[in-house]
DNA sequence: ACTCTGCGGAGAGGA
């Protein structure tokens, strides 16, 4: 309890009004709920509550804010502020439960005895997975080591019961009959656990559209009378409260079905209540499965009829759900109440002939009544745009291949590659990482696309073993596939034919949509972006540095600054004064990434917090590379194997390792401790966004990242930067009706009408003035301007220009191709020109083979460009598609085009293509190039 | 058709 203070009491406005009711009023709903309450401060304090408010805190977190009274006359009210509210979609009940899943599933495989169990669960509540969820939760680790060493008793009585004993009555009594059994009359059985066969079984069933993973897979003898039957089933474990509810039954029925893809039919399933250690058979009948059956194919139905066109106007809209049940209680403490309510106002409601339950309507309107009818339009266009590309991309897939082509057929695709043996032991790199090494059974591996880094789905050759795991390539070469997969496949024999598929690309629709109902929700932060991008609200500056700039960081900045030009100094105020957003547009060579990392260390200097996003890995390391040499200390999160080398020691993982954290407060001493956190804008799903918020946000690439995507880290900070350059490519979208609904249109170009919040970096040190005019001319207005005369002037320099100059002459070479003597001239810096023997020829005149980069459209290309390089003379040149480029410069950069197909034409991809100056994706400069190259 | 980047996941409980 705390006394109203200043800062709460600003807030007394937003619930004054609800407890502005009369007073009256809750008088009388008082006396009717609680005819005889007593009101009363102190020990035996009750308090009727007047007013509820969720309002976020300084950190970013939900308060709910109480007012409550202790008085009759409901006169005196105080507030109660209610913390560490946390999220309710990831519970502490969630977290024991996954917890003692792993204690259980540890102990079936190894022992049940009281000192081991204690010990299997200290080790697991140490996980750094699990602490990372303690620190999401905000919770305490001894209480959870408590709570779950509360289990451990009913564990072993389990275990005592129901495995290992001399003769076959001593095993408890159970009423469990058979489909194939026959006889109904008896029932009861004894029934004994032999074994554990398998422990999170993965099974992927096509049949009947169903996949899973079954907690342990149990060996079991079913006694009956002097008759034993032996069967192989799914054991389901649970920690909450033993229910035995048709929902828990209704799971183990589903399981007997996944089972059937490996073994015969169990016809059973367990269910075990891990709170009392009761163990509950559950028989699967036929009707019960048809039922389940049934409701799977209904919700498949609806999940693949998303959208539908209308007849009328041929236009394509969004379908309605199934329709919202009429049940208040069961929508009460649903977890997707909010966008249930939110699709059925900005969607549903809008369609003619649309029915909702009169029930739910005053639900709907109270969930979503903070929402303006441009927000419930924003949301339900980004679902209909984020819905279409979705699908574009699921039909390109063709993941029936996997498991309906044999994998010698696949091979063929360069997607698959089949017939492995597993060779020698599984090196368990940590729990559910496990290094496996595959070679081919007739020696040399096919050839293949798939490359170090590709996810895949492992399954058996026999199709009894589909799917069953998945990981990823860690390397590969003539003779072996080393793979990091999630399951130790050693279970099974070493005769065992394996086949690796390539993973499907999983186009993440849920991230987006995720922003996007986040976007929805009725929260300060959420209101604000609302504010700022659906309505377009004006951006704010404050007027002065002197009051964001500490006095002791004054002297730093101003040396920090000092290194800078103009425009890239009009950018740092620019943030400094920001108090929503500022975008900074990159033009190509400008410094963009340097300018970043400057903007990064007056930020640091000043004492702000700085979340560091981008689109791409690649772009997040190149600040972080340079922010090192600054030492700026830095925590960078998400997947380490796509992570730089040289920042690998700033990851979670490696800090983790090094520190050997294992405890909560270590994690959160970690935590605490970093100014500047990085990770790509994907990457946000990490406990330490669901407690933190950073002072700014910075995103980089912001121009090619589509707008619900680069939502995402914003949520996270006070302000924000966008960095980026809408003169290059858009955010990439595939299907055309998405595209004409605007959904390339990226965040930066959405805000940069806002000119007051942009600021442009012109000067550029990338480009000779020749190369530079290109651009210039035909996309920047003339706005661009050389860093200096040498950047103007810069050529290439090749030492050995003059001898090799001669030698051309001298042999028939030149002669025989004239144009060689203006391409390496370095007086020509842009040439379109074939071009044969031009590596050659500039790496003996002395240019550097590191200096040259050569970029063609087609992967196929690159690999065949890729060796022949390999087996000439000429090494280390770097060979790429245009996107990996990724704004980096090069002395001298080849683009190989190409066109081999029968009619000659030039597809319209090719169309987009982009030469001299390489930043990322500037195919559209090179249209307006070759646009106007054609016509002269 | 081709080009592209990000993502652990199915299930942990609740009523």
């Amino acid at each position: 309890m705390e006394p109203l203070d200043e800062l709460e009491l600003l807030m007394e406005k937003s619930f004054g009004e609800e407890a502005a009711l009369p007073e009256e009023l809750f008088q009388k709903k008082l006396v009717a709920s609680f005819p005889r309450i007593v009101l009363s401060r102190g020990t035996d304090n009750r308090y009727l509550v007047l007013a509820i408010n969720t309002v976020q805190n300084k950190e970013g977190n939900c308060e709910k804010h109480l007012v409550i009274t202790a008085s009759q006359s409901l006169e005196n009210k105080e507030l109660c502020i209610l913390r560490n509210d946390c999220s309710e979609p990831a519970t502490r009940q969630m977290l024991i439960g996954t917890v003692l899943h792993e204690v259980f599933q540890k102990a079936i495989s190894n022992s049940f005895a009281p000192e081991k169990l204690r010990e299997l669960a200290f080790q697991t509540i140490q996980e750094i997975r699990h602490l990372k969820e303690m620190y999401r939760l905000n919770l305490n680790q001894d209480e959870i080591k408590q709570e779950v060493e509360d289990y451990l008793p009913a564990f072993c009585k389990w275990a005592g019961d129901y495995m290992h004993k001399n003769s076959s009555t001593d095993f408890p009594q159970m009423q469990l009959s058979l489909p194939s059994d026959n006889n109904k009359d008896n029932s009861t059985c004894n029934i004994e656990v032999v074994k554990s066969v398998d422990i999170e079984e993965s099974i992927w069933s096509p049949r009947f559209g169903l996949k899973g993973k079954i907690d342990v897979t149990v060996g079991v003898k079913i006694h009956r009378g002097c008759k034993t039957k032996y069967k192989i089933m799914p054991l389901e474990l649970k920690t909450g409260k033993e229910s035995n509810s048709i929902e828990h039954r209704s799971q183990v029925v589903l399981y007997t079905l996944l089972s059937q893809e490996r073994r015969t039919d169990p016809e059973a399933g367990l269910l075990l209540y891990l709170k009392t250690g009761q163990m509950y058979p559950v028989p699967a009948n036929h009707l019960d499965r048809r039922e389940l059956l049934k409701l799977r194919n209904q919700m498949a139905f609806s999940l693949f009829h998303r959208i539908s066109k209308s007849a009328t106007r041929q236009k394509t809209q969004l379908a309605s759900l199934p329709q919202i049940i009429e049940e208040e209680k069961t929508c009460k403490y649903c977890s997707q109440m909010g966008n249930c309510a939110l699709y059925s106002r900005a969607v549903e409601q809008q369609m003619d002939g649309s029915s909702v339950p009169i029930v739910m309507l005053p639900k709907i309107e109270e969930e979503t009544q903070h929402l303006k009818h441009t927000h419930l339009e924003y949301f339900s266009l980004w679902y209909l745009m984020l819905t279409l590309e979705s699908q574009s991309k699921d039909n390109k897939k063709n993941h029936q291949n996997i498991w309906l082509m044999p994998a010698l057929e696949m091979e063929k695709s360069g997607s698959c590659i089949g017939n492995l043996i597993r060779m020698e032991h599984v090196k368990t790199v940590c729990d559910g990482q496990y290094l496996h090494n595959f070679q081919h059974k007739n020696g040399a591996i096919p050839v293949t696309n798939l490359m170090a880094g590709d996810r895949i789905i492992v399954s058996g050759e026999e199709r009894s073993l589909f799917a069953l795991c998945r990981g990823y390539v860690k390397e590969i070469n003539m003779t072996t596939v080393t793979c990091l997969l999630d399951r130790n496949l050693s279970v099974l024999p070493e005769s065992t034919l394996f086949r690796l598929d390539q993973e499907e690309k999983n186009c993440d629709i849920d991230t987006p949509l995720g922003n996007l109902s986040k976007l929805m929700e009725n929260t300060f932060v959420s209101k604000k972006l609302r504010d700022l991008i659906i309505d377009f609200r004006e951006p704010h500056f404050i007027s002065y540095l002197s009051s964001v700039l500490p006095r002791d960081a004054k002297d730093t900045v101003a040396c920090i600054l000092k290194g800078l030009n103009k425009p890239q100094r009009q950018a740092m105020k620019k943030v400094l004064l920001s108090k929503d957003y500022t975008l900074i547009v990159g033009m190509p060579g400008t410094g963009k990434t340097t300018t970043i990392c400057t903007l990064v260390r007056i930020l640091y200097a000043c004492g702000f917090s700085v979340l560091l996003t981008s689109y791409t890995h690649s772009a997040v390391d190149n600040i972080l590379l340079k922010l090192a040499k600054f030492k700026i200390g830095f925590l960078r999160l998400g997947q380490t194997q796509k992570v730089h080398p040289a920042i690998q020691k700033f990851t979670e993982q490696e800090i983790c390792k090094s520190k050997s954290i294992k405890s909560l407060a270590l994690l959160e001493e970690l935590y605490n401790s970093q100014l500047i956190v990085a990770t790509t804008c994907m990457g946000i799903n990490h406990p330490i966004f669901s407690r933190k918020i950073f002072d700014f946000c910075i995103v980089d690439e912001a121009s090619q990242i589509s707008q619900p995507i680069c939502l995402g880290p914003l949520f996270f900070s006070r302000r924000f930067v966008l960095v980026g350059d809408h003169q290059q490519l858009p955010p990439l979208v595939l299907n055309h009706e998405a595209r004409a609904l605007g959904m390339s249109e990226s965040l930066f170009k959405r805000l940069e009408q806002n000119k007051n919040a942009v600021v442009q970096l012109t000067v550029q040190y990338r480009m000779n003035s020749k190369i530079m005019s290109l651009s210039n001319k035909l996309t920047y207005e003339g706005k661009l301007e050389c860093g200096s005369d040498k950047v103007a002037n810069a050529v290439i320099n090749l030492p050995h220009f003059k001898d090799v100059k001669l030698e051309l002459e001298f042999y028939a070479d030149y002669s025989g191709n004239p144009w060689l003597m203006g391409v390496f001239e370095p007086s020509n810096p842009v040439c379109f020109l074939n071009t044969d023997k031009v590596i050659k020829i500039f790496s003996s005149a002395g240019c550097n083979p590191s200096d040259i980069g050569i970029i063609a459209p087609y992967r196929q290309q690159l690999k065949i460009i890729n060796d022949l390089l390999a087996h000439s003379s000429v090494g280390m040149v770097e060979v790429n598609t245009v996107d990996k480029y990724q704004g980096r410069d090069k002395s001298i950069v080849l683009v190989s085009f190409v066109r081999s197909n029968k009619d000659g034409t030039v597809n319209f991809f090719l169309n987009l293509f982009y030469i001299i100056d390489l930043p990322s994706r500037e195919h559209e400069s090179l249209c307006h190039i070759l646009g106007d190259f054609q016509r002269k």
